[in-house]
DNA sequence: GCGACAG
DNA sequence: ATCTTGTCGC
């Protein structure tokens, strides 16, 4: 599919969108339950060829068994400026999401959800965009600040947006989450219809084995496989 | 103005 | 994100 005629082409133009629907977004809601089916999301690029290719991998969340897999390949339909990085992503994501034949209960992002600068960071915006149960799930803290989570896998420590507004309190927009003993935390935010206490215990259940949870890893390696297959198709 | 910052 | 070898450690 090509990008949405209506997708923003400027940073002014983005700036607004997330302005239009940081109001939609929903911070609560509960985690999975069981037999439900987890989405993870992921894209990879080419930029001399300006294309970018999206993967979703459907996992039963109680498993952590892989389901479904699909993915989409597109042109890159906004450059990286760090806060508008779902411009970049989406259209390709909502794709490969859309080739699914099952829906998801919850989609687990490679980012940030409401710890964003103006709170619509990637997992957000496709939630609000799709209504689907979402979360974001990232592997540096961005802009944010938090001291160090204890060394034992499970435990977590605070994400605050230091730099908000002036004169505000400090705001707690998500958690660095340890899920493996003595290892980098990862940080987790909320995306849309999801709290964020649901989310820490969703993306430790997901990173049983590894660092990051296993919905990313799939989606991760298939979007890499296909554009390497991609690009030896065509060379 | 400079720096820096998800992927 | 992507460019890239070996290497330290469980």
């Amino acid at each position: 599919m090509p990008i949405p005629a209506d997708w923003p082409t400027t940073e002014a133009e983005a700036l607004a969108e997330q302005e239009r629907l940081r109001a939609l977004v929903d911070p609560h809601g509960p985690g999975p339950a069981d037999g439900d089916l987890v989405a993870g999301v992921d894209v990879a690029y080419d930029d001399e060829r300006d294309l970018v290719v999206a993967a979703a991998v459907l996992l039963d969340h109680s498993t952590l068994e892989v389901v479904e897999e699909a993915t989409a390949v597109g042109r890159i339909a906004f450059p990286y400026i760090p806060g508008l990085l779902a411009f970049r992503e989406l259209p390709a994501v909502l794709d490969a999401l859309a080739a699914l034949t099952r829906k998801p209960d919850l989609v687990v992002c490679d980012g940030y959800g409401l710890a964003h600068p103006r709170r619509l960071g990637l997992a957000s915006h496709l939630g609000v965009l799709t209504g689907l149960r979402t979360y974001g799930v990232a592997k540096t803290p961005f802009t944010f600040t938090s001291s160090a989570p204890g060394p034992e896998r499970g435990a977590w420590a605070p994400l605050m947006d230091t730099q908000a507004g002036e004169g505000q309190a400090e705001e707690v927009v998500g958690r660095a989450v340890r899920t493996r003993n003595g290892v980098k935390p990862v940080f987790v935010s909320v995306g849309h219809r999801i709290g964020l206490e649901e989310a820490t215990a969703s993306t430790l259940h997901l990173a049983r084995d590894y660092r990051q949870p296993e919905t990313t890893r799939r989606a991760d390696s298939l979007c890499r496989r296909a554009l390497t297959d991609l690009q030896r198709a065509s060379a």
